[in-house]
DNA sequence: GCAGGAGATGTGAGCGTTAACAACAAGGTA
DNA sequence: TACCTTGTTGTTAACGCTCACATCTCCTGC
């Protein structure tokens, strides 16, 4: 079999033969180093396009030991506020020239975060995001290899990775203060899971306005963040006597306690005043329109990468950032003013 | 400077000098390669422990010109059909011992995805996975990189590359037989937008149950599958006489026209019925549930890897497949018999 | 008119791994 | 005993690129 069959794609030692220069002229244009004859660049530029000759970045990364390769640890991202933080992120990431490899987890526990770290330890990824709001991850974060810069995103501030993150506290402040400026005696919350760290921050907010205010918290719910499980929380609710103003931990929650609502012919907010958080796209339309806290996922995605690429360059000496982007209260019509 | 003081991470020669033999035999080792003593395998291994040793994967893939790495190019992966396709996508991959190199794109269009082929077959990707439901996506795909194995995924069939999808046309033929059959007259439509193959797929199968029953299609209505243009939809249609039944091209548009129907006072399922698609899971809990077509996104991203992986071991004579995923119809309350 | 410097280009080594082949020991067969 | 197989290990050469350094040319200034 003659070897000329074996048709390789065209490597930069072919460019330079064909450019009748030496590979490290050709190396030269493709990265912009000033030192070259424009004459010279344009015969090297002319015989790349003929050849069709695309730079290998495997060999690149070898010497340079860079891989201009990002990695992304990110938990279910078929959810709203993951696969948005996510999105901003990728997109920040291309912007700045760097790939986006990509590990969503199932479940979030130590051991998958660990394992996570570890494969894209040995991808020689430059940087590491992830986006693990639950408790359980931060050990392993705590543990993560010391020589690549790692961000978290609304994770635990333990350890001394940097820490991007919406303000949740400030976020259930707005939410339950509305509430409590409507007249209503005081204010009941549904509650994510207990080991996400967004959870604890709304329960946080919650709690503080209402001591501030001198009223009682009542009876704590919680869901797993599904709308069934708000659906089941509104249930409980509505034979609840005294009930008139609740504020959900997530929108899909808050759709599910309307969705109970409905069924039981109480009325929102005539009866029951309803605030949600994250003002995820559907929110706007529910019945009814939905009065809740929207999360800048996108600049999340943003600011992480921003944090990130700065502790890259900082090299080992970094120093531990944190980055919060406020919530925004987005008025709607689930709420309305108490009524005796 | 002490050159001990640039702390390398150790390399495979480290550890071969440790265990005491050549550095091939650590790599026969690291590739489970059969003949190695089983007390010689032990050694290199405790030396690997202990060093803390890590393959460098990007030496690897210069040799083997394989980077065991997939590219994913998906549009908007906020959206909740996107975004589970390729979280199915990135599960089966990695099952599959591959990782998932993403790129996002905000618009579809001939140029973003050629310049995102271009990007992952310069990253030196095994394959890649396109998720361009768009139309104006095709032109690109049919000029992708030869080299690279390539599997759209609800992309349109021209072009070489094998396809995975969901069936667009019998999903449409389910909804709409299913409002024929509960005795309307006959059943409008609020199409996607018009640059999606979806959105054509859905028409295709509407028009077909339709014209088989001898019903006359409605005019055709479409939007841009926001909730906002499914209202705007809703709207126009609540002033218009005769309509007893609709089915919306997805889930979102369903929830914007339930909105529209709710202000106006138009009853759902007695005066209008309405049937959506996707099966997101908001859908369950809208007022009233939505009576849907649910896609198996998570199966269609399995089934993508399938393919590509196949692709990828067949090497330079693949061969064009086709696998489409049956769509399934869900029963809500948001439909209803016909009443004059 | 020639030293000195700046710009343009080429040469050789090395990044860390795997592939190909060589080498050597141990055991079985003629 | 000689010989061939089989298993185990080592040696050397790529892979395609960038870096450090060498070389050569041309221009400037005294």
């Amino acid at each position: 079999m003659s070897p000329s069959l074996e048709r390789r794609p065209p490597v930069m030692a072919d460019v330079a033969t064909r450019a009748g220069v030496s590979h490290q002229t050709v190396s030269r244009v493709l990265n912009d180093h000033p030192n070259v004859r424009a004459e010279t660049r344009e015969r090297v530029l002319a015989a790349i396009r003929e050849l069709g000759y695309r730079r290998n970045m495997v060999a690149r990364a070898l010497v340079t030991r860079h891989t201009r390769t990002l990695g992304v640890v990110s938990f279910d991202t078929t959810l709203y506020g993951p696969a948005s933080t996510v999105y901003g992120i990728e997109q920040a990431a291309r912007a700045a020239g760097y790939f986006v490899s990509m590990v969503s987890l199932k479940t979030i526990d130590t051991a998958g975060v660990r394992d996570a770290l570890g494969y894209l330890a040995e991808q020689a990824v430059d940087g590491i995001v992830v986006v693990a709001p639950q408790r359980s991850a931060a050990p392993a974060l705590a543990g993560a290899p010391t020589d690549i810069p790692v961000v978290a995103v609304e994770g635990s501030h333990t350890g001394d990775v940097s820490v991007v993150s919406v303000d949740q506290i400030e976020g259930a402040r707005l939410a339950t203060r509305h509430l409590l400026d409507l007249g209503h005696e005081t204010v009941w919350h549904i509650a994510g899971p207990s080991d996400w760290l967004e959870a604890d921050g709304r329960i946080e907010g919650w709690r503080e306005v209402l001591s501030a205010a001198g009223r009682t918290a009542p009876e704590l719910l919680s869901g797993d963040w599904s709308p069934r499980s708000g659906y089941e929380a509104g249930l409980r609710l509505a034979g609840t006597p005294g009930v008139t103003a609740v504020f959900v931990a997530n929108d899909q929650m808050a759709l599910g306690m309307l969705r109970a609502f409905a069924e039981l012919g109480v009325r929102v907010p005539e009866q029951i005043s309803v605030v949600g958080f994250d003002d995820i796209p559907e929110s706007e339309f529910f019945t009814p329109p939905l009065t809740t806290i929207r999360q800048d996922f996108g600049a999340v995605g943003k600011y992480s990468i921003e944090v990130l690429l700065r502790q890259m360059e900082a090299g080992a000496e970094w120093s531990q950032e944190r980055h919060v982007v406020p919530p925004r209260f987005v008025a709607r019509t689930s709420t309305a003013p108490f009524r005796a």
